[in-house]
DNA sequence: GTCTATAAGGCGATAGAC
DNA sequence: GTCTATCGCCTTATAGAC
């Protein structure tokens, strides 16, 4: 846990922002001066927290991944043992996650690994730690189809709700539900 | 169809160098320069054939959805009557264009209308309007689920193809039966 | 730690020659 | 139609005062 001195508390601010920012518009559109106004800093304080831009963006992306990642274990502790159960409590908590009105999880879904050259591999290897985690719950459900394929199919359609949510529709605890029913038995 | 005039033929190689530079490293990220220096031209030669970089990324986009459109009708053209076959003969279609690797429709993946602001609205439109024959096919499919929401898991989970994909494993038409094989019956 | 000021260069778009 | 040259602005990052 990041301790709240008085340092940690700016460049937590810088992060929150830079989370806002890249969640809504993306990377290469978001400039270092949207993110310091936001903050409430001149545009030269953010180099004394982060040296560059893209240590902002990796800063931001872990905490993303992070995010989700805590909120579908909170899920899963708490579920069924039942193969399919597990899935689902593990659906759901993803989708909590990227529908949040906190902008980290979004960051995983709005940057996408590829459209930043200089930090792709490294962003890859976050999301790749995360999703070990689908590989055992997939494993356990023994389903009769390939089960790369399955997990990629079940987190793309979780990433995607954030493109078509809107409030006052489903809800994130729905949409998990929903999705849950497509596994196989 | 559009006529390949010679001037037409200039409009095109903008189009085409536009289209791989926005695949790959997204739209905000991607310099008129660049892409005038890739379809070998100056780069004030650019804004003879499209006004602003923005309309050059709408012509591609458009592009792009009916890429996607045309392969879908075609797969659906020799599909089976069947609701549960008319789907997977249309995903294939899908995921065929989106791992295409003429980049026209795969920029409809590697760039979210949402990181666009001022094009937002007419890049929702586009593909809403793709969108439209997924209705009619889930319809006919009588899900026992909620409709649009299937609809949304489908295209997200396929779109996602493209940003695991990888040449040397399975071919887009195994990837696209083996979504079809998570519809319910 | 945060500020102001600025270096050094890239950006989209335009003007006018050819 | 395409070129070269350039306008006016914005960019990331740094330097040095406080």
């Amino acid at each position: 846990m990041v301790r709240d001195t008085r340092e940690n508390n700016r460049s937590q601010a810088l992060l929150d922002a830079a989370a806002a920012l890249f969640a809504t518009q993306g990377y290469a559109a978001t400039t270092v001066r949207d993110i310091t106004a936001a903050a409430g800093m001149a545009s030269g304080s953010a180099h004394y927290h982060f040296r560059t831009k893209a240590d902002l963006l990796l800063a931001v992306y872990r905490h993303g991944v992070a995010a989700v990642a805590t909120r579908v274990d909170a899920r899963l502790a708490e579920a069924p043992a039942h193969p399919r159960d597990r899935i689902e409590a593990a659906l759901v908590g993803h989708v909590e996650a990227v529908l949040d009105p906190s902008p980290y999880a979004r960051v995983i879904v709005s940057v996408l690994p590829a459209n930043v050259p200089e930090l792709a591999d490294e962003l890859r290897a976050e999301r790749e730690h995360y999703e070990d985690r689908w590989r055992t719950l997939i494993e356990d459900l023994e389903p009769p189809m390939n089960q790369s394929l399955l997990r990629q199919f079940l987190l793309g359609a979780a990433n995607s709700t954030q493109l078509w949510f809107s409030d006052g529709g489903l809800t994130p605890q729905e949409i998990g539900q929903g999705l849950a029913r497509l596994l196989p038995d």
